[in-house]
DNA sequence: TTGCAATTATATCGGATTGATATATTTTTT
DNA sequence: AAAAAATATATCAATCCGATATAATTGCAA
């Protein structure tokens, strides 16, 4: 599954424009799909090409014409067929669970300031989720709100309960910064 | 953070080959950070060329040469520098919720054998992070070990009690596949 | 009211990364 | 004895990200 899949998928919720497809990724789809302008319009443009997608340009006074893209039918089938698949596996990359893999090579302090902000940054995603989760959705869209809040709220638990393992690793190892004590 | 940085630092836990190091990161970071071949082998040619790690060759009969890598002095201060970093957010890409998101166009059969083998995959990873858990190993690796084991655990959790949410949408959706009821 | 920041809108480019593939020998399992 | 898995390095096309360029509009605070 790459964009241009989930391209298709934004589309069969109606109609959009590469801008607002940007703006679904980023507020909807945010817990579970990244995707940047870089990929998004060549994706589009290339679903055009195989007819996937229709394209009709909206004629703005005085503002860049709007294109506004439609899924066709063959796109539907395309998308169905590809929904039909078997899920490839997640890929996640945290920079933040990297750096606490080196935790004994940080200084405490440094260690400690990371762990409280990681847990002030779930909070407010946590807040932000309820705020859209309140608005006028699916089951489906509810569904995946509490999902990212369940995990959510199971990070800051275990990052709570168990952050003094860290920094007391950390206490001991760092007698040197640089990882040769 | 990019995978030039995550070689450093695993190679600051010692000597390691090129191939060892794609090793780590499937069985150590796995829950962390993504590597393939096609990036770690140029990222250790670079890595060379800068100087911050230094390579011998092994010469072995019969096999082709090990390249065992170490890291150099001013590979350790240059990980410390990038470790001393705000570490960027996490970048997650999940094609089983996005597929989750678009259950009503499905038939309600393949989203529950989509999820049931969901749980069953999240209790397999639970079970091998268990098994690596009870190995030797520094407070750090099994910190992040409970962590990984936390998250599946309240994603098992928020399935079971909550698909069925997924699976009454789909069922009501569902009266064509393609997304025009 | 004026000026500045944010929003709407499209697009491209270099660089990073993936997944597949090629090659070749040894060890382990069947 | 044969087949499969592990050891080991390396490259390539395709994909994707983050930054940047461009440009007009809207909203808000000084």
């Amino acid at each position: 599954m790459d964009i241009r899949t989930l391209c298709l998928g934004i589309l069969t919720m109606g109609d959009a424009t590469g801008y607002e497809i940007k703006k679904t990724f980023e507020e909807r789809l945010e817990l579970i799909f990244h995707a940047s302008y870089g990929s998004i319009y060549p994706a589009l443009k290339q679903l055009t090409d195989e007819a996937l997608v229709s394209c009709r340009a909206e004629m703005q006074e005085k503002r860049p014409d709007k294109k506004v893209y439609s899924i066709t039918a063959s796109g539907r089938y395309r998308f169905f067929d590809e929904m039909m698949k078997k899920p490839g596996t997640d890929r996640f990359r945290s920079e933040f669970l990297a750096t606490l893999m080196f935790a004994h090579l940080l200084p405490v302090i440094t260690v400690s300031e990371l762990i409280d902000e990681r847990i002030a940054d779930r909070l407010q995603k946590i807040s932000t989720l309820d705020d859209r989760c309140v608005e006028k959705q699916t089951e489906r869209e509810k569904f995946l709100c509490n999902y990212g809040r369940a995990i959510y709220q199971a990070e800051i638990e275990y990052l709570k309960e168990n952050r003094y393992l860290l920094e007391s690793d950390a206490l001991f190892g760092n007698r040197t910064a640089y990882g040769r004590p």
